[in-house]
RNA sequence: GUGGUUGUAGCUCAGCUGGUUAGAGCGUCGGUUUGUGGUACCGAAAGUCGCCGGUUCGAACCCGGUCUUCCACCCCA
């Protein structure tokens, strides 16, 4: 036998079941990002590098996955630089191609490129996969799905409106009830960073605040020491650690706090429009709920910032993340081009509605009627039967081998039982010789008998 | 990228301080029951003990490397 085969870090085999679940949840975020109004595009797997590179922060393109070039790719490299062993150096001339490690650049590359064609405000969504070498760990692969949906080309704060209703509204129709969809301001975030004297440290600042839930408020204060920021300016920021209340209330504790700040008081405008709308329009099943301490990596934010939390008890990272940018594609060279959008994590969505067992219960189920094979005439009789359901769109196969004895008969029933079949059909002598057809239901273990010529009483019970 | 963890039949796992032919349950296959499965009985097949190397008279068990899994950092969907 050959060596036994394996696949990638960090990558995975679905199965028929598995991918069945997967189009279930992709259909639904589909589903409503259209009736949103948002158009599909698809851009490469894989990008030149220098869209890519640089994007992400330090930390982004060490988890790039870079292309080798093809060819004898070493020849461009000459003997100094290929003894100084720069990792960085030499891979910008042995790599011009990278695989995508979001779908918010490549998009913003795409507008720059498609700017004459497009009606702004541009509303695309994009579901594709991503990749990152990353360490794997539970929900973290190298290769994911990401589905996006952004708005380009409006500054209005209703698209922030619109993206909490439409993360409420795919929950609910995944009936992953009790989700908490987290929003933050950056511009809050620079705010309290001028306020308290840390605008020079800001990323640094935002980085440490968020990991507040997970080290606690002592931790959060080492750290930020730990990265220059003075005891002052870390004692100014201390009523953040203990934000409480309603939204309203917490709201009124940052404008206080901020008034010093014209951005920062900004920033709690923006917020306060996005909270009070949606809750003047509602929610179907989601929580809309402000936190302060909720920076996100991605360093092109600069306005909304929001973070998707499964619901309590479900020890999950955030199922879903976005904000708003309005500089992205001024990378691009394109200027003055607002966006704003968000992502759901299709591979952490299904972990968690694995975990809840919220998948519809037949929805691995690949047949509804299985018919027996007894033999030859008998199946030929099955399949002017299957003919007809098939074109009433019900899902019926015939067991391809004829029966030859009990043996082979019970390895039928034992098929039918393990994929799941709720409807057996059986055709044998005696139905043949009648013109009818018997059929067991699984579930409750009752039989009943048709005529073939009334197909319909069977087709209705189903 | 840093530190730790895991890897034994298709699946879930046993295997004590290294010692003769590596075990169980489930599943698979075969047999018994001669139009009905999921329950019962009998039997069988199936593993280079992740991979490579080392220590040893002898290694699934010890050591090193490597890959994989999961976890904590980092970061993130």
């Amino acid at each position: 036998m050959a060596k036994k085969p394996s696949i990638a870090k960090g990558t995975r085999d679905f199965t028929p079941s598995e991918v069945v679940k997967r189009n279930y949840i992709f259909d639904i975020i589909k589903k409503n990002f259209q009736i949103f109004g948002f158009q599909p595009i698809e851009t490469p797997s894989f990008e030149n590098s220098d869209t890519l590179m640089g994007k992400y922060g330090e930390e982004g393109d060490r988890l790039i996955f870079k292309i080798l070039n093809s060819g004898d790719y070493l020849r461009k490299v000459d003997d100094v630089l290929y003894n100084s062993k720069d990792s960085s150096k030499i891979t910008s001339k042995i790599s011009e191609k990278a695989l995508r490690y979001d779908l918010t650049v490549p998009f913003a590359r795409y507008v720059v490129m498609h700017q004459n064609e497009i009606d702004f405000p541009f509303k695309r969504f994009q579901i594709q996969p991503v990749w990152r070498a990353d360490r794997p760990q539970k929900g973290r692969f190298r290769e994911f799905f990401q589905c996006d949906a952004d708005v380009v080309g409006s500054d209005s704060l209703l698209q922030e409106v619109e993206f909490v209703q439409l993360y409420d509204a795919v929950f609910s129709d995944l009936k992953l009830n009790g989700v908490t969809i987290k929003m933050n301001n950056r511009k809050i975030l620079a705010g309290i960073a001028e306020v308290i004297g840390a605008k020079d440290n800001l990323i640094d600042f935002t980085v440490a605040l968020d990991k507040l839930d997970k080290i606690g408020e002592e931790g959060v204060k080492k750290e930020m020491l730990e990265k220059g920021i003075s005891e002052a300016s870390i004692e100014k920021a201390s009523p953040l650690f203990n934000l409480t209340g309603t939204n309203s209330e917490q709201l009124d504790a940052l404008q206080t706090l901020l008034t010093a700040s014209e951005q920062g008081a900004k920033g709690v405008e923006e917020l306060r429009f996005i909270i009070e709308t949606i809750s003047a329009l509602g929610l179907q099943t989601a929580k809309l709920a402000i936190d302060v301490t909720l920076a996100r990596g991605l360093n092109y934010y600069t306005g909304a910032i929001f973070e998707v939390a499964a619901p309590e008890g479900v020890k999950m990272g955030s199922i879903g993340g976005g904000g708003r940018y309005d500089d992205l594609t001024g990378i691009f060279g394109l200027k003055d081009v607002s966006g704003v959008g968000i992502s759901f994590g299709l591979d952490r969505i299904y972990l968690v509605l694995e975990e809840l067992d919220l998948f519809p219960e037949a929805i691995d189920q690949s047949l509804k009627v299985l018919f027996m094979n007894l033999g030859e005439k008998e199946a030929f009789e099955s399949l002017k039967l299957i003919t007809i359901l098939r074109k009433n769109r019900i899902k019926a196969d015939l067991y391809p081998d004829s029966a030859k004895n009990q043996k082979q008969e019970n390895k039928q029933f034992k098929f039918a039982k393990n994929k799941n079949v709720p409807f057996i059909v059986i055709i044998g002598e005696e139905e043949f010789k009648n013109n009818t057809f018997t059929v067991k239901n699984i579930e409750k273990g009752s039989q009943q008998t048709y005529s073939c010529d009334k197909v319909e009483e069977f087709v209705k019970e189903l």
